[in-house]
DNA sequence: TAGATAGTTGACGTTAACGTCAACGTCAAG
DNA sequence: CTTGACGTTGACGTTAACGTCAACTATCTA
């Protein structure tokens, strides 16, 4: 049973896998946001840094800087128990949730504009006679629509 | 009927508005973003350039680069009906549409991994013997949850 | 033993997206 | 007329998130 979570990783492997370089994984340990293990000057990557990694990546995919998925990445550290500390931790994570929300709805609104554009494009047919582009049912030119 | 569409807006104005600063507005500008009318030395702001500007801040809030923003406002601005043109404002936008969809799976993923926590955390309780956080039905202790 | 290979730490460069500041124009109000 | 309020154009500064490069170290291989 010597699982998957006993792999380790070069920093290479590492980059290589989620397709970053390594700098990118020690500018991530400068900033506090990965602590590999150390085999003299190397280091030495486990599943828990692999997790730990893809996590950053999602949140800076979603548009997350660095120090805010820092902060993230520590209300999963709070395990010692003081009571203040688990009512911030749930607070602040109550607030991503809801600017994670605030985003879902700026991108499913961006989504459907872009959705309903291409539907309009598709639609759009050349007239025969002025060759000018016009919607396939209704005749209209395509004149301005959107922004 | 001289509705809302023949509202003038100033730089001051429109900034206030959306809360960014006459700088922003101006850089956009220089970006090819916004074009708005000149009387003068001054700015005047029409329905149209506000209309944009909603696009371009919800755009940059979902985490596109400003370049990026300008190449989508730009499919919008495609009336001249060239077929080659057509396809590619299509193409391009339904590249996008792929990237915004696979941005939403992110989002949700990490919006689940961050409510399950914070249900995790409302949920546990403090032992009455150890004073160690365990969880309230399992009586399991935090230890390392998450990434 | 020498070279190739993989890794390390600085130090400095770069790009995007503005902020900040200086110097100037303009127009209505006192 | 001059004083603000509002606006303008450069020019330079700043921050985040790395890229790039130099100078080293350690280990493995031929």
């Amino acid at each position: 049973m010597t699982s998957d979570r006993n792999k380790r990783y070069t920093i290479k492997e590492l980059s290589a896998e989620f397709d970053v370089t390594p700098r990118t994984l020690r500018y991530y340990e400068d900033q506090g946001l990965l602590s590999p293990e150390r085999r003299g000057q190397h280091r030495i990557y486990h599943a828990t840094d692999r997790v730990r990694l893809a996590w950053i990546l999602r949140g800076r995919r979603v548009g997350f800087s660095l120090a805010e998925i820092g902060e993230m990445l520590d209300l999963y550290d709070v395990g010692d128990g003081r009571e203040t500390q688990r009512a911030v931790t749930l607070k602040r994570c109550n607030e991503r949730i809801k600017a994670l929300e605030a985003q879902r709805e700026d991108l499913n609104a961006t989504l459907n504009e872009l959705q309903g554009f291409a539907a309009l494009i598709s639609s759009m047919t050349r007239d025969t006679e002025t060759g000018q582009w016009i919607h396939a049912d209704t005749g209209e030119p395509l004149a301005s629509y959107g922004p």
